[in-house]
DNA sequence: CTATAACGCGCAATCGATTGCATATTATAT
DNA sequence: ATATAATATGCAATCGATTGCGCGTTATAG
């Protein structure tokens, strides 16, 4: 029947009113009579009627939209990310977009470019790893919509961010395999310095010497951290003339490899070598043995990261005052050492 | 400088043409001279022009986006549709947007009220386990705007739709561990009998009866398919008088479930049983004994439902006689077969 | 040299919802 | 009874891009 659009317009001829009445009924306008605002809903229902977000974003100049951009969708990691951020939002009717860059810096500005010109209200982000130049960013707040950035962020960007605190996660795991009586361990490190990875090489290294232990550089080995890095750097460190005795990697997938790689070697693990990842990602305890690794707590970043952007824009409509400076919130969340059966070599007590 | 918004007016008004003028230029209208669009293309960069789709979709009722609800979307098998579905869609212009409904029926609902409001073009869904009432997929349709369904669909539905032959998948996986050897073949199957379950069900079925094997109902074990499922399932029929010698479960956390059970009893796999599960996620290679599954091709499932939308939408754009009765595409891929260690217990000849 | 075509661009309406201001009606105060 | 306030609604512009129709100018045809 009513095939096709319903406009308020089409609500105010049935009542013989105007469209101005039936646009404040239906927002429950304090200066509509009741009697009014009922007979609105019961023809708009009637009717079917569903509101055009376009034409209200067009005329307001916001889309309740908010824009979330990752390298990947279907990295646990990320995916629990926009899980927590859909909680905040869409609490607060907001409509989340979710976009992919697959780690491709082209792909990520004009993804930058395709969430403005969708007029989002605010755009979440996760830099990628080969992401150097941030000017796609500086637009975003060139136009005044809220940006946060999480997981990867960037000193130099006045910007808000949620991070987790990285150094501590990988001190902790450090100073796990210590305790557990490790003496050469290893690190897996990415080749790009970005801040996450500078910070767990940091956490290690700082481990390392608080506990005695000196830093070798024959035992960092730099790579993209993916499976088949995690098996090269493992080869690699096997070669060595003194085998390490547990590895660090500041990557899940890195881990795995050197998982894979150990038990194709017959080295036992954690006994000969013990393993500690980062990312509790699903597989991490599903292989043999169970991968210990440093739980991100993502869903909270998601949580804050959004809530953050909420704060950014209800600042935003209440500055009267165009002279308050912006101050970027910077959130800090501590993340959890998991400890599993590749790193558990004495008996908890 | 230009803090905000910069229009087609804007630059109209520094060329001294009008807007019309300018919207032509831009959209490389034959009617208008090379001489005006360069002018107006130096301007608008010169002015740095931000096209406002908002303006555009409500003026041509079309948003150039395209949704895409998923129950998960860190599914691996669904994160790669979604990933092939952006391949195609992105080519032809249409940004994607992402929903999850993480298998809720109510979220389901209003995630697709959510799209309509958002004036999407079109809608490509893979309906949740627990969805039985499909009226919200009407509204869809009765609203013109073209409606894919994926994995899971429903014949009543007059919606054209990508599946996969899950009959063909489960007859292989089951015939293959005939092959093997096997006769008394397990299978976990889902409590909710949607199409795919059913179909996979009715595969197993019929190679075993093809096979000369008489099909068992004890063992069939029915479940949410889930980790914990899997484990109960196991040791459902661990507990039978004669073990089976093979499992063939409908989703791949299942199989993970019997794997680990079977492990935790020392039952050795392939030998003592054989297991072989369905979805190719990536944790099903890291197992130990890696996992034979069946591969779904989820990307070329994105891509094709998206090729069926960017169809749909061109037929209804061209149609100007109303009497062409739609016809639904349904399009089923061939799944195929990855045998791993946990069903191999002859060598390959 | 006039008639017609081709070309280049402007006018104004449109998409649907929103909102400041004006207006009409009724209620309250003095 | 008149002034004032409170209440309920209408008017018309606005958000920015798009497009059918029309008009003036130049080019081609006969």
């Amino acid at each position: 029947m009513n095939k096709e659009k319903v406009t308020i317009h089409d609500i105010a001829k049935k009542l013989n009113i105007t469209a101005s009445t039936v646009s404040r009924a239906l927002k429950n306008h304090p200066r509509i009579s009741d009697e009014t605002k009922k007979a609105v809903q019961k023809v708009a229902t009637k009717l079917n009627y569903q509101p055009n977000h376009i034409a209200a974003a067009l005329r307001n100049g916001k889309s309740n939209i908010l824009g979330i951009i990752v390298p990947w969708a279907d990295r646990s990691f990320f995916s629990s990310i926009i899980r927590g951020v859909e909680e905040i939002a869409n609490d607060s009717n907001y409509n989340v977009m979710i976009c992919q860059t697959y780690e491709d810096p082209k792909k990520e500005v004009s993804t930058v470019e395709a969430l403005l010109n969708a007029r989002v209200d605010g755009v979440l982000v996760s830099p990628g790893k080969n992401t150097l130049n941030f000017d796609h960013f500086h637009k975003i707040k060139e136009r005044g919509i809220p940006l946060v950035l999480f997981d990867r962020s960037n000193d130099e960007l006045e910007v808000s961010h949620v991070v987790i605190d990285d150094f501590l996660g990988a001190y902790r795991a450090t100073e796990h395999l210590i305790q557990q009586g490790c003496k050469r361990i290893a690190h897996f490190t990415n080749t790009r310095k970005i801040s996450i990875y500078k910070e767990r090489l940091r956490g290690y290294r700082e481990a390392l010497t608080n506990n005695g232990l000196n830093y070798d550089e024959s035992l960092v080995v730099e790579s993209d951290l993916q499976l088949e890095d995690g098996r090269n750097s493992m080869l690699q460190l096997l070669k060595l003339k003194e085998m390490p005795d547990a590895v660090f990697s500041a990557s899940a997938y890195g881990i795995l490899g050197a998982l894979q790689v150990l038990k194709e070697h017959g080295i036992k693990i954690p006994e000969e070598v013990a393993l500690v990842g980062f990312a509790n990602e699903p597989f991490t305890s599903f292989t043999e043995p169970s991968l210990s690794t440093v739980e991100q707590h993502s869903m909270r970043i998601g949580n804050a990261a959004a809530q953050i952007f909420l704060d950014e824009v209800s600042e935003s409509a209440k500055k009267s005052d165009t002279t308050k400076k912006f101050i970027p919130q910077k959130i800090v969340l501590t993340p959890e050492l998991i400890i599993r059966q590749s790193s558990l070599k004495k008996k908890i007590n």
